[in-house]
DNA sequence: CAACAGAATGTAAACGTTTACATCCGCGCA
DNA sequence: TGCGCGGATGTAAACGTTTACATTCTGTTG
């Protein structure tokens, strides 16, 4: 199919060896002779075959990047931090999502086995052990958001706990007392300490802590739409609503604005996550913010040190702090933003 | 660093071939040699090295995915779909985003080289000459809504012009003559096609063709904003705009909420993409549905197909049709949606 | 018991690179 | 002239697999 480095080499009139050394300018070679290989090279169309190379030099510049699922603005924004920063050192992405079961993941992980020289992973709902009983030995890996187990990886975490405090506490310091809590899966990591962050804060508040102000729900905005309907049959009437990120928030405002509850006259709302829609909806959202580009840029960037590192690296765990967005949604009485900062964190580009 | 299937040969007491053979279960072997095979294979955590293996079986059964960028729902959906169906049959996904200008594609197409079995390109701002310069020869390609430039590749496209008609047709039987229209950046070829069939349609429909009524958008909230201000200065002033994409839309929405000029009392307002957040916008956006993560699968699919035919493989275009949603911003006077209906499409999963 | 078929296993040559080492050549210098 | 030196180039051995082919077993049959 596509022409080999010795076909080049035959059609230049020099050996595999001297191509390969004006390819990858390493050792001396003459000019003329330089320009002959470049000609042929050329002539041909040669690529190197990067297979075979790394299979030599012991480097694929690759990185592999599991992910538990491919929906939705938070993935498609972590791929980017991701990607980003792995251009910027010359590296491609082995992008690998869905792995509902056990079996699943570790059949993607072995076919990153020759393929990469590191590994992003991003599972919530995946326990550590699992993890590393499928990993190979001493893998360079990256955890992104998981359940930590101990000290045996590199990890990078949201302050989950932390942002969800924030926002309740906001809602506190605005004079709500029974704030109602929309949560996330039971067995997603990120929801059960976001659900911390809201017991912790609305007891620190004086709010009432009760079971009964918890709402089961699963990330998506018809969770959160159903869950409308259970927060206003509750009595007394919750004054707030948290919900554990901004996909239910929406569908909380949705279903509110349906049944002609105002928000956040009758009841305030704040969400998780300020995804780009958030300033957008009616009211615009209050939320927590996290930078999920930059989450997955500086996951990359610390990946890459531990490569260079080699086998002195030491792993390390990080924790991202979050920032506290209040729109009207939560009833603050912030100024209204000018038009220019209310858009410009936001660019999108697809049609 | 791991161990190799010469030492898994060694601990076994068989050759390298009775491994090979164990693992891809070909030929025979007795089931006491596998039983060994198998258990050294497991003490030494053998998995298997796919450069090496593709090096001599040709085949990586792994496909290459070259995008322009990698901003929001657009992308994520295509990706999603592209996952979903290489997932499927086997095979990984080697993603590069981002390619500005040309040497950047070119730098990620070579990197291709010897690592995928083929390629899915979209990349609906670069030209189709551009991109067959600097492919490799007798690759398997398959173009995502690019401009193609003719029959040496296989593509997928979207009906933009006939979606574009469909929403202004939509518009015009609601009464509206005066149409304006924010259009996408001039160099994207989804873009100009969507244009077309604004113009087409609004001929069509005896209504006021004018270059005054188009102003100029990029895809972005920012600009669907600010095309607001404009729309309304225009005298006399249009009934209905159509959004060349549902970010610009919802940015118009936005201004309009501001500005306390109704919609769709005092202006229709119509969008295109139909993006998950569409129908939580206020009011509900009326759009036009492209199912893109369909898109993506349908490209994984046929380019296996290609892969699979081999030689004998005749390349083929496909234009993929949309469906108007008709919502509220457009003012139509459809039902309005069950809860569930209302949410059923949307799946997000991400915290 | 010889011969043989077929199953089980081993040997070694690919695949397309990189690179340590060997070789060759021209040149300055004793 | 002979020698050493360093720059330019070639040779061949890796890297970790698969697989055609060769070889060795194990029964079965004449």
């Amino acid at each position: 199919m596509s022409a080999t480095i010795r076909e080049v080499a035959r059609a230049a009139g020099v050996s595999v060896a001297t191509v390969s050394r004006v390819l990858n300018d390493k050792g001396p070679v003459r000019e003329v002779t330089s320009r002959r290989v470049r000609a042929a090279v050329d002539r041909l169309r040669y690529v190197p075959h990067n297979g075979a190379r790394s299979l030599i030099t012991r480097r694929t510049n690759a990185i592999g990047v599991l992910l538990p699922d491919l929906f939705g603005e938070f993935f498609s924004e972590a791929i980017r931090g991701i990607d980003r920063a792995a251009r910027g050192a010359g590296y491609q992405l082995l992008v690998s999502g869905s792995h509902g079961d056990r079996a699943q993941a570790q059949t993607a992980l072995r076919s990153m086995r020759g393929r990469v020289d590191g590994l992003v992973v991003m599972s919530p709902n995946v326990d550590g052990p699992t993890l590393s009983a499928n990993l190979p030995e001493g893998w360079p890996v990256m955890l992104l958001n998981c359940a930590v187990d101990g000290a045996a990886f590199d990890s990078i975490n949201i302050d989950n706990e932390g942002g969800a405090a924030a926002m309740v506490g906001h809602l506190v310091q605005l004079g709500h007392r029974r704030i109602a809590h929309v949560t996330g899966p039971a067995d997603n990591w990120d929801a059960r300490e976001r659900r911390r962050g809201y017991r912790q804060a609305v007891r620190a508040g004086g709010g009432e802590v009760s079971r009964r102000l918890e709402v089961p729900g699963d990330f998506t905005e018809e969770s959160g739409y159903r869950a409308a309907r259970v927060v206003l049959g509750m009595r007394p009437r919750p004054t707030a609503i948290f919900a554990a990120n901004d996909s239910m928030a929406i569908g909380l405002l949705s279903a509110f604005q349906e049944l002609g509850v105002r928000v956040p006259g009758d009841i305030a709302v704040g969400g998780f996550d300020d995804i780009p829609i958030a300033r957008f909806t009616t009211p615009p959202l209050s939320s927590v913010a996290v930078s999920i580009a930059d989450l997955g840029a500086r996951a990359m960037k610390r990946l890459l040190a531990a490569l260079r590192d080699g086998r002195r690296h030491v792993p390390c765990h990080e924790t991202l702090p979050t920032r506290l967005v209040a729109r009207r949604s939560s009833g603050s009485r912030t100024l209204k933003p000018t038009p220019s900062t209310r858009h410009s964190r936001t660019r999108r580009k697809d049609p």
